[in-house]
Order: structure tokens, then sequence, then C-alpha cells
DNA sequence: CGTGTAACGTA
DNA sequence: CGTACGTTACACGA
């Protein structure tokens, strides 16, 4: 708007280093990082900007240039040019190739020469560009101001990297009295602190002006030299040959034989998918990546201008009698909408979507007697229905006394497999993420539904069941979805309906105690630290009180201060006893008791059980997590933690609870991928796998490992499973570094095969950009090639531990796929899953059964090169149970 | 009121 | 400077 347009084609260079670093400025580091730690805040500002100079210069060929290196023709010649530059902050690392890669995906052309900095490739396409061309300069560096003439502006960021400046001929003149082509003689002799240019004493930007405006350019200054009166005078004479060489550095390299010219730097088409897939990786959100992509050119653009008339997903609402539509259908789409709350839900309506993209809404209250067996019957049969979150839908539906079946596809679920890790699979994200287009999330409230709304969503379950059902296959990991993941979900929504039943009295008893405990520990620190509002639970005013109060020594250091942690504030006690550090951990774990008991109490339902929600779609690894309440930390170490356990009783007509663990069942994995002779042998032999690793590791006898050092052995032995290092070994035992170290290499030489497993899996990793489990499960990990170390190196942690925890997370889905079908047509019925473990709520007179079926299937779930053993106990309650 | 951090429970 | 989670409470900024 408003803007002249010539007939000359626009042509936008970038100093990729210099606005990445500007960008890096501009926004806070600790406020962009993805979640394994690489920085993106220079990439997030300078995408930013890159979109809005894009939609604003509408550039016909763009181009960003970037510096190779320190090295380049110029500190040939003056070695100390631009030496005095610290390394760019740890923070900044990796982000400038980040940029690039997302460039290249954009379909930008990025240059970079050896022994060149990104100015004079700038310099060199703007001068090809001449007149032909409008010329748009984007850098932070005011050198650049040499090259601004009729046709070329420089864009030059003020504030951050939103606003910038344009320097035309006559904005240069303007603001520093001088023409561009004065500019860098003016620079010259000014020198420059942020090149370690060295200036001439007395001569600073002033006097530098008035002597270049004076004598025209420096050629005519060092001419007239003689006639410069005063010190300034004298210092510049014995200066001129500095100041020559600051000229020849100042100038940029007009010629470069670069092998494009401006005329070859148009857009490449975008490919819309893979741009969304490196926003993903970058965890950038769909703002910045829409504005990005409508910047340039790319595929889905066409689709888009489409989609403005049509909504994205085009479904026939039609309205045939529901029971005459759902015969001879072969898949149907569902989408319920309701109240997915386990052993709470209700369905107030749904949508069915058939593969022609037909489909009906349905209120559950509208529908007559007849249309409302039909559609119960349909849903309790096998036909094949394709849901997103069916487990939810399952729970709906179970409010109205209809169990689902025939869960043919859970497009959430998929979705999951194929990236692991994503912070949402709300099916609105899933359908963008996968298919690269919009869907409305459906109005909750019934009465404000529109009419097709809930089609909609069945009908982009519709698409995307075939969409991802062809992903899954191109990674082979079709199977894992239809044979694992799927079949898990009813089994699921089973074990939530179910609950496991609590004794409430024994809960609000052991609550009353801690309350007391807790009350009885902030009488007594309050009196000691001599402030009778003083709040053990503020990190703040604890601090506040050991280092201040008590002047006690400091504690590792945390982003808001001093630790407060438990672990600090024992070692604290030991070397500094103090009877308010004892008050303070026994207030502590009283604390947490009671805040735990009470989030249990508040759970308890109705009928007297607590019925937890496992979600299948959270964790990068393959495992389940447990929330609302989250039955899998319960305390168990201590023994108010096993009291609190002892609450979770069998329930009424029922017998006792059975608890089956895998015992060591990641050593036993990781026995089994590092094929290593040691430990495989060890549990073959059924050996103590902890005393026989003791004995290989310290040269002595099985029988002379002593606790201690079976203690050590079986830190490291688990540690290893997390990439532990040898300092942190030493942190953890205790002990000095050195001998930490040792241990570690005297393990490494005894078990070759696991050092050997260990550093080809993160090789491996690093090649294919994720790890898999025995299963095929993928753990995609970027960052194991990224500059940052921090970030590279917890990845590496990640790629270490994702198959052996992964794979033992496989096993119990398959165990419990097992045990589940075994114990059809019994009464009694799996509760929890923890990770390693099933409850079981046994019926009368199953005991023996359900006990021989779940050290079977258990067992049998998987085939490794090591057994696998399955311990089992029985009692009334989770605590008796145990074993 | 929502968000981030510290702390701490589990496998 | 050991992986994977969820919950609680506090502190802070909108």
């Amino acid at each position: 708007m408003g803007r002249v347009t010539t007939s000359q084609p626009r042509l936008l260079l970038i100093d990729g280093h210099s606005m990445a670093f500007r960008a890096f400025y501009a926004l806070p580091a600790e406020n962009f990082s993805t979640s394994g730690g690489q920085h993106t805040n220079a990439v997030y500002g300078f995408l930013s900007m890159l979109a809005n100079i894009l939609t604003e210069e509408k550039p016909d060929f763009v181009a960003v240039a970037f510096d190779v290196g320190r090295k380049t023709f110029r500190t040939e010649v003056f070695p100390e040019y631009k030496a005095q530059r610290e390394a760019a902050p740890e923070e900044f690392r990796g982000q400038v190739e980040l940029i690039r890669e997302v460039l290249e995906t954009l379909g930008i052309t990025t240059l970079s020469r050896d022994n060149f900095e990104a100015d004079d490739i700038v310099a060199t396409l703007s001068t090809q560009a001449g007149a032909d061309y409008e010329t748009f300069l984007v850098t932070g560096d005011r050198d650049y101001l040499q090259l601004v003439d009729d046709s070329t502006t420089v864009l030059y960021p003020m504030r951050g990297v939103s606003k910038l400046h344009r320097f035309t001929p006559e904005a240069v003149e303007e603001k520093y009295g001088l023409s561009p082509e004065q500019y860098p003689d003016f620079a010259a002799l000014r020198g420059d602190p942020s090149d370690n240019l060295p200036s001439v004493p007395k001569v600073g930007e002033k006097t530098a002006t008035k002597w270049i405006a004076q004598y025209g350019s420096l050629d005519g200054l060092i001419e007239h030299a003689e006639e410069i009166k005063g010190v300034a005078g004298q210092n510049f004479r014995d200066r001129i040959e500095q100041v020559k060489l600051n000229r020849q550095l100042t100038q940029m390299v007009t010629d470069m034989d670069l092998e494009v010219g401006p005329a070859d730097l148009g857009f490449k088409v975008a490919v819309s998918s893979e741009v969304a897939a490196r926003f993903d990786e970058l965890e950038f959100g769909t703002n910045l990546r829409e504005r990005v992509l409508n910047a340039v050119p790319h595929d889905a653009a066409a689709e888009a201008a489409a989609a403005e008339e049509a909504p994205d997903v085009s479904v026939t609402v039609v309205d045939t009698p529901l029971a005459e539509w759902l015969e001879d259908k072969e898949h149907v789409a569902v989408f319920v909408q309701g109240d997915g709350t386990p052993g709470a839900g209700d369905a107030a309506a749904l949508a069915l979507v058939d593969s022609s993209f037909e489909g009906l809404q349905i209120e559950l209250a509208d529908l007559d007697a007849a249309d409302d067996a039909a559609l119960a019957a349909w849903l309790e049969s096998d036909a094949p229905k394709y849901l997103h979150e069916a487990k939810a839908a399952w729970h709906m539906l179970s409010g109205r006394g209809i169990e689902l079946q025939g869960i043919a596809h859970d497009t959430a679920l998929a979705a999951y497999l194929l990236r692991p890790g994503q912070r949402t699979y709300a099916l609105t994200d899933v359908y963008q993420r996968h298919l690269q287009k919009s869907l409305g999330a459906a109005t909750e409230q019934l009465s404000l539904l529109d009419d097709n709304q809930l089609v909609e969503q069945a009908g982009a379950i519709m698409e995307l069941a075939a969409e991802l059902t062809s992903q899954l296959q191109e990674i082979d990991s079709f199977e894992l979805y239809t044979d694992l993941e799927l079949p898990l979900v009813s089994i699921l929504a089973r074990m939530e309906a179910a609950g496991i039943a609590v004794d409430r009295d024994v809960l609000e008893t052991q609550r009353d105690a801690f309350i007391e405990q807790v009350n009885e520990q902030e009488r007594a620190a309050r009196e000691l630290a001599g402030d009778d509002s003083l709040n053990l639970n503020s990190p703040k005013q604890l601090q506040a009180v050991l280092f201040e109060t008590f002047d006690m020594p400091k504690t590792k250091k945390t982003k808001t201060g001093y630790s407060t942690a438990a672990k600090e504030i024992e070692q604290l006690a030991a070397t500094h006893p103090h009877p308010f550090l004892d008050h303070l951990l026994a207030h502590r774990e009283y604390q947490k008791m009671k805040t735990t008991l009470e989030g249990l109490i508040k759970t308890i339902q109705p009928d007297g059980r607590i019925h937890t929600t496992f979600n299948q779609t959270v964790t990068s690894t393959g495992r389940l997590s447990s929330t609302e309440p989250n039955l899998q930390n319960i305390p168990v170490r201590t023994e108010a933690g096993r009291q609190i356990r002892s609450a979770f009783v069998v329930g009424e007509g029922y017998e006792t609870l059975i608890t089956a663990d895998y015992s060591q069942i990641e050593m036993r994995v990781m026995a089994h991928l590092s094929a290593d002779p040691g430990l495989i042998e060890a549990y073959r032999e059924g050996e103590d796998l902890h005393n026989y690793v003791g004995s290989k590791v310290f040269d002595v006898p099985v029988d002379e490992v002593t606790p201690e050092l079976r203690r050590r052995v079986k830190a490291m032995s688990y540690g290893l499973v997390y990439g532990l290092s040898a300092y942190g070994l030493s942190q953890q035992l205790g002990i000095p570094a050195r001998e930490a170290k040792e241990i570690m290499e005297s393990y490494f030489e005894r078990f070759g095969g696991v050092k050997r497993y260990l550093d080809e899996v993160v090789v491996q990793a690093r090649k294919d950009g994720y790890t898999s489990t025995v299963f095929g499960r993928r753990r995609y990990l970027p960052e194991l090639n990224s500059d940052n170390r921090v970030a590279r190196e917890n990845a590496e942690r990640a790629a270490l531990n994702a198959p052996i925890q992964g794979t033992a997370a496989d096993i119990i889905k398959v165990a419990m796929i097992r045990v589940d079908k075994a114990l059809e047509g019994m009464a009694s019925r799996v509760l929890l899953q923890v990770h390693d473990e099933l409850v079981v709520e046994v019926a009368p007179g199953e005991t023996e059964k359900v006990q021989s079926i779940l050290e079977r299937e258990m067992d049998k779930a998987i085939e490794l090169t090591v057994p696998l053993e399955v311990s089992v106990g029985e009692g009334k309650n989770w605590d008796a149970a145990a074993h």
C-alpha cells in the first residue's frame, strides 16, 4: 500500500550472522529452548524478522549470506582483525546452523565462502545487481552503508530486530553527514572497536566526519595531511599506515567469483510438511510457522486459497435413519462428545462418518428407542470404528451403559507412534501436524453446537486414519500400532473403569496423624528460627533462615538462590548439626505424606474406589503415565509410605490382591541388547547380578563381595542405563572421582559388550536421527547433532536410555495383552500397571489360577537371550501383596 | 488467574 | 555432570 512499484525485480540480501546475533540479543535465550536443551531464541527472532521483511518488501530474489569461520583474507593481512571478539555465548551455538537448515527448507538460497565474510558475498551480489535491481541489504553492520546507492537500500535494525531503519543515500547523509562512498573512509579513520581496528588518538567520530567532509575522501585527507594542525593532526600523520590498513580491511570485496548471480536467487517452492517438521523439531508454535510459510511460495498455497472457500474437511451430512445408515458400513469414523472421566463418564452427542465422507450427527437424548438400541448394538459390535482418543470415548459411552468395541484406529495413538514426545495430540493439532490443514475444535457445549461440527471432527479422523496408516507403514511401525497399542486401549479403559478400592478411614487416620506431626515440627522449627509465621514450604523463606539467620554455609546454587533440597540439607546437617535442620527434614517428609494422602482422599469416587487415568501418549519412551491421581508414584520406600500403600485394598466381592513384577527388567534388556557374554551368563546361571558383576569388577570371589561393593556396583549398573558419568557416580557414591573412574573402567573392561553397545547406540542414533526398541518403537533425537554441548549430551543420554526403557515398556504392554486374554471368562481383573508391575484384583477361588497366568504370560511376553523373572505376591492390600 | 520453578514421590 | 514421569506449593507477572 502506498509503495511505488517499479518495474525492476526486487533483490533481498541478508547478512545471516549479523542478523542472527541481533536476534539472539533481542530475545531472552532462556525462554526459547527445545526440550532437549538447544536454545532457539536467535532462530525464532531471525525467522520472525524474515517473515516481516518478506511480507513487507515482497522480494523476487533472496539470499542469506553467512560467515564461515574466523579466518579470512582479512585476518591474513591483519591478524588482530576481530581477534578481540570473545567466543559466541554458549546459548548461541548451533543456532546459525539451525537457521541455515530452516532457510533451505523454506527454499531460500544460503551462501558462504571460505576466507570471505558475508559482507563480501553481499557486496558482490549487490554490485552485480547494479541498477537493474531494487536491492535491499539487511544487516546489523554499518560497514554496509558503503554499498548504499539509488538502487540499494540498507535495512538496519534499530531496537531488537522488529524495527528496521531504511538507509537510502539521503538517510546516510542525514545521519552521518557523509555520502555512502565516504562512509568506509570515515570508518577507517575513526577505527572500530568491534572489528579491533585501532583508532587515532584524539580522533573520534566528530573529527573523522569533519576531516572526511572537508577533504572529500581519505585519499584527499592523506594528500593534505601536512596541513592539519594540532595534536590530532600529528597523531594522524604518525598513523597513516594503520589508517590505510584500516581502510583496506573496511573495503568490501565486490568482485568475488560466485557461482550464482542475482537472477539465480529465486525462491524454490517450499514443501509445507517439511517446514512443519522443521518447526516441530524446533518446538515452535504454528503461529510463527504460518507467518513464515505464508511469506514464501509453498506447495500448500493453492490449497490454502481453495480452503478459504470450502472447509478443509468436506463431509456430506445426510438424514438417513440411523439404523439404515449403519447397515453394511465397512469402517466408520466416530467422534463422541461428552465427559471421558473414568468411572463417571457420559456421552452427549456423536457423529459418524463413512469412507465416502457421508455422515450423521446425533444428539443422544433425541434418539428414539429403536435407533438407540441399533446404535448401542453397533457400538458394542466388532464392526471397525475409527476414533481419536478412543479411551475417552469408551468412558463417555460407558456412562450410557455401552461397552465400546471394534476400535480399529485411534488416530491419537498413531500420531504418538509417529512423533512421540509432542506436547499435544489433540485432534486439531494432529490434523494440522500430519495433513497441514486446519480444523476448528468442536464446541464443548451442546447448546452451541453447529449442525455439522461433530461430523467435521469425524471426517478429520477418517482422513487421518488413511494418512497415518501409510506413514506408520513407511516406518515399519504399523504392527506395533495394531498389535500392541490399539489392543491396549480397551484394556486400559477397563482398568480405569474398575479403579482400585481404598480404605478411606485408614487414609484419613493417617492423614490426621501426619497433620499432627507436621504441626509439631513446624512449631519447633518456628521457635528455633524465632519467626512464628515462617513458612517451611517456601524455599525463599528457608534460604533467609538458613543462610542469614543461622548463617550456615551456602549449598548448591539454583536459578533463584541456594538449594534447600533434602539432599543438600542432609549434607548440611552432617557438617553443621542443628536441630532446625532435623525439624525441617522431618517436616518435609510428613508434609509430603500429608499432601499425598489429601490428594488421594479427594479423588475417591462414590464407589469407594480411585480411578486413575493412564495416558498412552505422553512419554517419549513408550511408557504409560498415570494422572488424577498418579498411582505410579505412591510411596513405597519408607515405612510411612508403605502405610499409604496398605490403604489400597481388595474390593468388595473380591478375595485378594496379587502383584506381579518383572525383576531387574531393564538390566535384562541391557544384557540382551548388548549381547555381553558376562551379563548373559550371570542371568542364565541365576546368579545374584550385582554380586556377580561385583566379583568381576573388583576381582574377588562372588561370596567375598561385601554389601558396600555390591551397593557400588548396583548403582553403577543402573547408572549406565541412564548414561551416568564417572563424575556422577562419584557424587552418588560419595567417593573420589578418580576412584569412580577406576570402577567404571574396570567394569567396561570386564563387560566390554556393554561398552560397545552403549557407544554403538549413540552412533547409530546420530546417523538415523532416532533410536528404536526391540519392537521398533522410535524416539527421534535431532539434538544428537546439536552444536550445543549441553543439548547434545542430554540427547546422548536419552539415546542410551530410550531403547532400554522403551523395550521394557513394550514388554509389559505385551504382557498386559496376554494376561488380559488369559483372564477372559474369569472375574479377576488387572487394576494397575506401574512400569514393571501389574496389580490384579482376584475373585474368590481364582487366586492360584491368576497367579500362574501372571507368571506364565508375563514370562512369555518376549524371548530374550536372558530369562525374564517374574515375582508374584498376594495379600489383602497393596503393601501386603508386595514381596 | 495462568505460568515457571523447586522439590519429591515412583520405575 | 543419571533416564522417564506427575503433583504440590510458592512466587511472579498479566
